[in-house]
DNA sequence: AAAACTTATTTGTCATGACAAGTAATTTCA
DNA sequence: TGAAATTACTTGTCATGACAAATAAGTTTT
């Protein structure tokens, strides 16, 4: 018999978002073993905005929070990381002093690449047993969940 | 055409792993302002180690730490911040002095159940036009990727 | 029984996320 | 034109996660 006083009680073991945010703690732990046993210094948040960045020929501080879905002040601090690991410039606007663009160096451009076959990696770990179909759906429903929370939290 | 050389890029638009990164982000946020909006000063975390307490009478930190899939140093904080809250009790086990046990108090109990309507608050928010299938397929894959991730990292 | 090992937990450090506050440059508008 | 508002970014603080090291209490071994 199901409890008819507390409907809205969450029993985690069957909660989707409280999965999503255990596969998203072990991916990143899968993602944070596979670097470091190939001696890749840097971690995933810093790879998100080394690989808009190489996609992107150059970004704006307020360009990599919104495709990284970060606030300013996380992007402000890695992007400083990266700055002084040699990953990435960053050039002063000349029109409009507050703006900083930020480009890849030819350090970053080899790093992107060796940490692709790292994340195709922790990738292959992750999806495995899981078909093509059921991915699909995941994604969909994933950018449906961006979308919903996006939109509660304007 | 796709790019034989470069088999192994990740494209990150259509990374399940990156988008279960992106949702878990966002579905914490969107459960920290509803904990916020409803002045309960807990956080997810806390309400996760909260939750097992309120459902099994006593566990230790090692308990803690294998359903919660966090490492000790973490439930020795969050545990210990619980404890100066007054939501949950520590005591020491009489015939191994290493062990503690802890145990939820009853103002730990009241909140557990004010968490539970905006944890429920918040799947319904995160979770909108995902039908019931759908979201079945998505558990089932997440819990494998929880066995996929944790079978690699053991 | 003492030394070596193991177990359970705690503490320290760094990276990141949330959030608030601060700074500096640019616009707006009275 | 100069004060007020806005914009773009930076800095500070706290909570948490990763990881290493420390501590303390048992257990095993010789």
């Amino acid at each position: 018999m199901t409890n008819i006083i507390c409907m809205d009680k969450v029993e985690l073991d069957k909660s989707v978002n409280h999965h999503i945010a255990l596969s998203a703690m072990m991916i990143k732990r899968v993602f944070y073993k596979i670097l470091n046993e190939n001696k890749l210094n840097i971690t995933p948040e810093q790879w998100s905005i080394l690989y808009y960045l190489s996609e992107i020929a150059s970004l704006t501080v307020s360009e990599l929070a919104e495709l990284t879905f970060k606030d300013f002040a996380n992007i402000s601090r890695i992007t400083h990381k990266l700055e002084v690991a040699g990953l990435i410039k960053k050039h002063k606007n000349s029109t409009d002093k507050r703006i900083s663009k930020f480009f890849i160096t030819d350090t970053g451009k080899k790093l992107v690449n060796q940490v692709h076959q790292c994340a195709y990696k922790s990738t292959n770990i992750a999806m495995q047993e899981i078909e093509p179909q059921e991915r699909e759906i995941i994604l969909k429903s994933l950018k449906q969940i961006l979308i919903n929370t996006n939109n509660y939290l304007k």
